[in-house]
DNA sequence: AAAAGACGCAACCGCCTACGT
DNA sequence: TACGTAGGCGGTTGCGTCTTT
């Protein structure tokens, strides 16, 4: 009989040293391993949402929060590919925060949290905009439940996609589009994936372009 | 002080893709 | 090609906590 529910210390810390000491992968075998009553899956999910070292938990800043709002005016509910860019936060946390905090803040404001849109004009169709009606939660070019690589979905070349410059709303040298594009392009230039470290660093430089007098 | 309602977040669920056979 | 397995994803739920009445 499988065990649910909230986790218990004694639980995480035979999970947590498991983990460190024989690494991640093959989770349908670690509650055997391990001596718990969870299914795989819930030993996935217990350590790269809460247990992982990287992970930074608690307040979120005004500038993670801005890249938040970002991302996901370019992503949509794409919550892992935002969560990749924003070091030491988990899906399941940004999706919480969306959800609780920064949905309501822009309807607040009037602004369409699914379209980033005016809530008075996000009703129009608008086909200029790649955020279309017809599936206003995700790009346009983006399948609903498809995982695929955004590298194939998103268009690349900003010149020749009429509307990425409405979508981006940012002039061509500004720091965030350059951020946005090398992300963009990462995962079809690069053949490993990057360092937890690179990505800090990656996330450093944005933000330092960003805010200079920091 | 107690009850009711709202809120926030951890965890679950179902579906999908990738990969091996 | 078809099937099974593992891992990953986004949507949703459930429950503890906080706030309001």
């Amino acid at each position: 009989m499988m065990k649910k529910g909230p986790w218990t210390r004694e639980e995480d810390e035979l999970l947590s040293s498991y983990i460190s000491r024989e690494g991640e992968g093959q989770w349908r075998s670690v509650p055997k391993k391990v001596g718990l009553l969870r299914c795989g899956k819930s030993c996935r999910l217990r350590w790269m949402n809460y247990l992982r070292p990287s992970i930074k938990r608690g307040h979120i800043s005004a500038d993670e929060e801005d890249l938040i709002l970002r991302l996901h005016r370019l992503l949509g509910n794409r919550w892992s590919l935002i969560a990749g860019r924003i070091p030491g936060r988990t899906d399941n946390e940004i999706k919480n925060y969306w959800n609780t905090h920064l949905s309501k803040k822009l309807i607040s404001q009037g602004i369409d949290p699914k379209t980033h849109k005016p809530l008075s004009s996000s009703l129009k169709p608008n086909h200029h905009h790649i955020f279309s009606s017809s599936s206003p939660n995700q790009p346009e070019t983006i399948p609903q439940n498809s995982h695929e690589n955004i590298s194939n979905t998103i268009p690349i070349n900003p010149n020749s996609d009429p509307g990425y410059e409405d979508l981006l709303s940012y002039p061509p040298d500004d720091p965030f589009a350059s951020f946005l594009n090398s992300l963009i392009n990462e995962d079809a230039c690069n053949q490993h994936s990057p360092t937890a470290q690179s990505k800090h660093d990656e996330f450093k430089n944005f933000n330092d372009s960003c805010n200079p007098m920091k």
